[in-house]
RNA sequence: GCCAGCGUAGCUCAGACGGUAGAGCGGCUGAUUCGUAAUCAGCAGGUCGGAGGUUCGAUUCCUCUCGCUGGCUCCA
């Protein structure tokens, strides 16, 4: 007689032979469930799982969403399945799930083309039509590396003898067989949406030095419509990158001759940077802070005494001018600190919030450049905090309603923000984290952001929070950062005079908000797919003469309008109107006024919007004001 | 930095067993004076990313180099 096992599922208690798989169970719960999966508590379950003790059960069906992450990872067993077989004498590497799909890493001597990728999709899908049963084994170790290793899967019996106790599980399908924890779907014919995406390098298990493996990303979905919704996401994407609209714009241009990572800023691109760096500083002198400007390059021992030569890696080499060696600067701390020990300071005129739109230099590996997301030159929204203990809370609490507030006014309403804590190595003294963990947590809870925790995973000098926003498809971008800094207030041994008359050691805060003004810009090229609202466009409204006899009116609107600090174009061109409302409509620009024999008797303007078509004749002197309070007020949208 | 791919006119891209190149858009000129997403015609633009090699001859093949792209690793 076997031993029993209660399983509860529902309001149910099922009795089980123990060994049994928990699918006998199926047709206990009705027909109408057609779960993929069970969930025991934390633990997601195979459907053929073996009842091993008593628990409870729940089903999940594909509409769940940790569904789909199994789905994605028995896709990338099929993916591995394909290829082994179409290629034999590959190695499999790794193959998980990711948010957006799953990839699967392959040792070969011969690069995967188009081609091939091709060929595989094909075979995935063949495999996955014969609708094989996935199966769970459980292995001795033993065992599972001679299985491996006949199959001449080095990699996996590397794995095995790394990761595997006296007994590993594996997942068998048709005559492919993977290491795997598990779980998977009951069988192949349940992938049937899929899509390989593209091929790339990837280190053995993340090791530079390590072999170079290919990984093949792919992504799987339950249904068709989701599949191509998908694609269509990645369609959206590509259309609004920021490289192409940068280009078709005007608003940044990059060359060979200035080198990787450099950025030149075109007019358009200019002023709206200068527009975003007058709220910026607006912003800024209303919560108090005062403004530093800092050279670009300093002596070397600065940057000794700092630490900076020893730790940080991105630095470019030093220059040597009359026998004194001079470093560009990838950070703008050890200017503002020494502004702060350029005399003795005093308890009463803490906190000093010192704000500077610093430009630094710092040699990215040529691999991780990518447009204005990540350069060699760029320019930090920086500030530095210098602030007793009793006014750390208060003054991150401002730092946070500051960023937020910044990033509002450009429509960045959904956030992701992380207090990440002292990691193992750390420098410092532990009350003085302690403190600043509380103060960061604190001011954070007052916020009334919902944060996750990161334990463990501060900067080694102190703790911080980063926001990271998500733009107007769902991307995240990490723009805000606030870190308490132990490492360089102890090492320059900042102090101030306290009310006791003796030496302290103020906390510093470094914080950036928008991030860089460079990566900034780029995502707010992305999310605004290059429609810049009225207050941030280059040009604000372009007028379009019918004929050449309504150019002379055309030309005393705009300067009506540039009078009034508008940003006004004619296009004087001998175009048709078709064509030039077209031009108009490509450059994106927001306002469009067309202007002809008729408006010239009323004396109106017809105004067209961006994205919203011909509104109509109207008068000059009603448009107006409604115009400058868009403007003033940064809408981001223009309602008239 | 590593793996893979790419680099042809200002832009988007064709192209050629190795015999020095085209289209559309844009630009310029002329005609057209026009009412809400492309008027017509003509012209001018290229040491085919750069350097070296093989070759009678290279933009095409090879090597190096610079830049870009997708990732890895690292980051604002």
């Amino acid at each position: 007689m076997k031993e029993l096992v209660k399983i509860k599922a529902g309001k149910c208690v099922f009795s089980l032979p123990k060994g049994r798989p928990l699918s006998d169970l199926l047709p206990e719960l009705g027909s109408e469930v057609k779960p993929l999966l069970f969930r025991s508590g934390d633990e997601l379950l195979d459907l053929s799982y073996p009842a091993d003790h008593d628990r409870e059960i729940r089903p999940v069906t594909a509409s769940e969403p940790e569904a789909l992450d199994i789905l994605r990872h028995s896709a990338s067993h099929l993916l591995a399945q394909a290829v082994t077989e179409l290629f034999p004498g590959v190695q499999a590497g790794i193959g998980p799930a990711t948010d957006t799909g799953y990839y699967y890493d392959f040792l070969r001597e011969t690069a995967f083309t188009p081609e091939d990728l091709v060929a595989i999709e094909n075979r995935m899908r063949e495999i996955a039509g014969g609708d094989l049963p996935i199966q769970r084994l459980v292995l001795k170790k033993e065992q599972a590396v001679r299985v491996f290793a006949e199959r001449g899967q080095a990699l996996k019996v590397e794995l095995i003898e790394e990761k595997g106790g006296d007994e590993v599980t594996c997942y068998e399908q048709g005559n492919f067989i993977d290491f795997c924890l598990g779980p998977h779907l009951p069988s192949t014919g349940y992938i049937k949406y899929i899509k390989l995406l593209s091929v790339s390098g990837a280190y053995w298990k993340g090791d530079e030095h390590g072999p170079q493996l290919q990984r093949i990303y792919g992504t799987a979905f339950f249904s068709q419509k989701e599949l191509d919704d998908y694609l269509a996401f990645l369609e959206e994407a590509r259309k609004r990158d920021h490289r192409r609209l940068g280009q078709e714009l005007e608003l940044f241009h990059t060359s060979d001759d200035l080198g990787a990572g450099l950025v030149i800023w075109q007019p358009k691109g200019s002023i709206i940077r200068h527009l975003i760096e007058n709220f910026w500083k607006e912003e800024h002198l209303k919560d108090g802070y005062d403004f530093i400007y800092s050279p670009h390059i300093a002596r070397l021992d600065l940057w000794k005494k700092s630490g900076h030569t020893e730790f940080y890696e991105a630095m470019y080499p030093p220059l040597e001018l009359e026998g004194c060696q001079y470093q560009l600067k990838p950070m703008n701390c050890p200017f503002h600190i020494i502004a702060y020990k350029s005399r003795q300071r005093s308890y009463r005129e803490l906190p000093l919030r010192w704000a500077e739109l610093g430009t630094v230099y710092r040699y990215e590996r040529s691999g991780v450049l990518h447009g204005l997301l990540r350069v060699r030159g760029f320019t930090q929204d920086d500030a530095h905090i210098f602030c007793r203990e009793d006014q750390l809370e208060d003054e991150i609490k401002g730092v946070i309603r500051l960023a937020i507030r910044l990033l509002r006014a450009f429509g960045f309403e959904n956030y992701q923000v992380y207090l990440a804590t002292r990691p193992e190595k750390y420098v410092g003294r532990l009350e003085d984290w302690d403190k600043a963990e509380k103060a960061l947590e604190e001011a954070l809870k007052s916020s009334g952001l919902p944060y996750q925790l990161d334990e463990g995973e501060g900067v080694f000098y102190g703790p911080k929070i980063d926001i990271k926003i998500k733009d107007a498809i769902g991307r995240l971008w990490q723009c805000t950062t606030v870190q308490l800094d132990f490492n360089l207030s102890e090492r320059f041994d900042l102090s101030y005079v306290g009310e006791d008359g003796y030496f302290h050691r103020p906390f510093m805060v470094h914080r950036a908000l928008l991030g860089s003004m460079e990566r900034f810009f780029g995502v707010l090229i992305e999310h605004y797919m290059g429609n810049f609202p009225l207050w941030l466009a280059p040009v604000q409204m372009i007028i379009l003469p019918i004929a050449d006899r309504h150019e002379t009116y055309a030309k005393e609107i705009q300067s009506r309008l540039v009078t009034e600090s508008l940003r006004a174009r004619v296009d004087d061109s001998r175009e048709k109107i078709g064509k030039k409302i077209r031009q108009a409509e490509i450059e994106k620009i927001p306002l469009i006024a067309v202007v002809g024999d008729k408006e010239i008797k009323e004396g109106s303007l017809s105004l067209r919007i961006h994205g919203q078509g011909d509104r109509g004749e109207m008068k000059i002197d009603t448009l107006l004001p409604k115009l400058k309070q868009l403007i003033q007020e940064k809408s981001l949208e223009i309602k008239i």
